[in-house]
DNA sequence: CCATTTATACTCTCCTTGAGCATAAGATGG
DNA sequence: CCATCTTATGCTCAAGGAGAGTATAAATGG
């Protein structure tokens, strides 16, 4: 528009009409266990059309989880937008564009008589958990088909240059595993055609990694919500949309490991949360549990409007 | 569509249909001023529609950046998905869905002939430069007419709350200014009904803020863009992007300052950048310059390839 | 009572960060 | 040539934070 500014307030040309649909990445945390939202058999992330009736984006995802999950959504943030030449693969059907939200619930607060279902989100990752160690699946299946594609790159800078990539996002060659890779993870993966929904169609036989698949580029969609969540976690205190009003600080460590796919060091942890004032005590015992009871904490909702968060890293000057 | 997953993969309905826009906040960084690439006079930013040839929205964005500016666009990022009721006010016309994107450039790459227009992007917001200190405005008339907003509220308690949030964003009563916070003092302005966007008929006359406005929400759509460049250079080398080849290390710093909105330190940032390796020597010096000459520096672009960034705020553990 | 399990309090070291001092190497004006 | 100004660059130091480990407390089931 810098040539014609003026075509800027025209009327939207009709010949580029498109559909908006919302998909979201519901994500509940249960027993240890990251969920998510699903339909379709877990093939799919739950998504319909955008109704204009609402204000905004925000609005409009969160009225149309309620009605269907009968619930309020707790934390609610817009994660990617998406545009596809039509699902169908015909590349004259009408295109589309997906607002991919992400979503913070319990999966108590869902109502009954509704069709969610709940997944565990290290079924389509099953690299991504590192609680126990490095996934075997890694180590026996991923690393080895990773190295024979970087092998077979057309020149040797290639292969080099492959590797390094694949070592970098998966923590090979003794490098750190970083847990917030998740989407460069899944594209890595998809470029090596090792994951079905970069199948084609001279290649169904291709060596296939662990983790279930979904249908379009919901498995994507969920990576980068994954990848957020992950990366949210470390500087805003997000996890508590994800925990029942009262809870043990172990309850809360192991919602953060579950998430971020590590454990954390336990001391550590609680001394993290108590100098930042992120909870305060109930008062209150946690009952029926194994070894010494521990203390219930609730989170200080206080906080969200006492910080403004944030976190710098450069070396700032006060004069 | 938790209660029928069928409708998932029915044809999209004709009436949901809507127009897609690209809205481009393109950034350089000149003489230490970063700066806007502006259309129709400075008050709106570049935009268009999108155009479905694409193959996804990132090339389609590059692919009309390239063609208005007769240049390549170094890094590209998805900002935020708008949506629209139409720009005509009606709520029965056309609705849109702006899908805004980050792109960062140097002012001397836009081919000459074209029509852009580069504006400082401190226009916009006077209040967000805090290199030379506090900005006047932001003392002596913004601070004040918050007070007001404030103390207009309905009850005490609402009272306190809202000058909270205002000393918080803003940095007010002795609080550190948190130069990220761009968007939400933008909407706290807004939502104060004192920059002109937010101007209702019956508050025409509505004490007004300085900084220039912008037609639709393209001033909140920049405020966006530069929040989250401003987050990003902490633990991203995107500054590359704006400079020059060559350059030296007070000329790094200057662009860092520029984009930031305050001053760093200097012997400190050095050590930063040094330490990180992101930088080599040239070998040469350079020119033309007050003071001792400076060495000539060039981006390691193999720390692209090298690192994977991030950073943990998690108390990990080894074991 | 003992082993086991979890909770919770401290300690200790290393590294990072914020801040400042000191010196080097150019230009400029007298 | 010298004093002075300006920027470049090297180095030190103290405070705080992060990573890791030790020690003790309080419950349970034999």
């Amino acid at each position: 528009m810098a040539r014609s500014p003026q075509k800027k307030t025209s009327a939207p040309a009709s010949g580029n009409a498109v559909t908006a649909d919302l998909v979201a990445v519901l994500v509940a945390v249960t027993d240890g266990t990251p969920r998510i939202m699903t339909i379709a058999g877990g093939s799919a992330l739950p998504s319909g059309p955008f109704e204009f009736t609402h204000r905004s984006l925000q609005t409009a995802l969160r009225a149309w989880v309620e009605a269907q999950t009968g619930h309020p959504l707790g934390y609610v943030e817009q994660l990617y937008t998406f545009a596809d030449r039509g699902r169908s693969g015909d590349a004259r059907t009408p295109h589309s564009v997906s607002i991919s939200y992400l979503g913070l619930t319990r999966e108590d607060q869902v109502g009954e008589g509704f069709e969610a279902h709940w997944s565990g989100w290290y079924d389509y990752f099953p690299w991504e958990d590192h609680r126990a160690g490095t996934p075997v699946c890694l180590a026996k299946m991923i690393a080895p088909k990773l190295k024979t594609w970087a092998k077979a790159a057309p020149s040797p800078t290639l292969q080099r240059e492959r590797w390094q990539r694949c070592a970098i996002t998966f923590g090979l060659d003794d490098r750190d595993w970083n847990e917030e890779l998740v989407l460069q993870r899944y594209e890595l993966l998809y470029e090596a055609l090792l994951i079905p929904e970069a199948g084609r169609a001279h290649d169904r036989e291709a060596p296939i990694v662990p983790g279930k698949p979904m249908s379009a580029d919901h498995r994507r969609i969920l990576a980068t919500g994954i990848a957020r969540l992950r990366a949210k976690i470390k500087y805003r205190p997000v996890v508590f949309e994800l925990m029942p009003a009262e809870f043990t600080l172990l309850q809360l460590q192991r919602s953060v490991e579950a998430l971020a796919g590590r454990l954390v060091h336990k001391q550590n942890f609680r001394r993290l949360i108590e100098q930042q004032e992120l909870v305060e005590e109930t008062g209150a015992m946690a009952a029926d549990t194994v070894g010494r009871p521990a203390k219930l904490f609730r989170f200080r909702h206080a906080v969200l409007a006492e910080r403004a968060v944030a976190g710098t890293k450069l070396p700032l000057s006060r004069t």
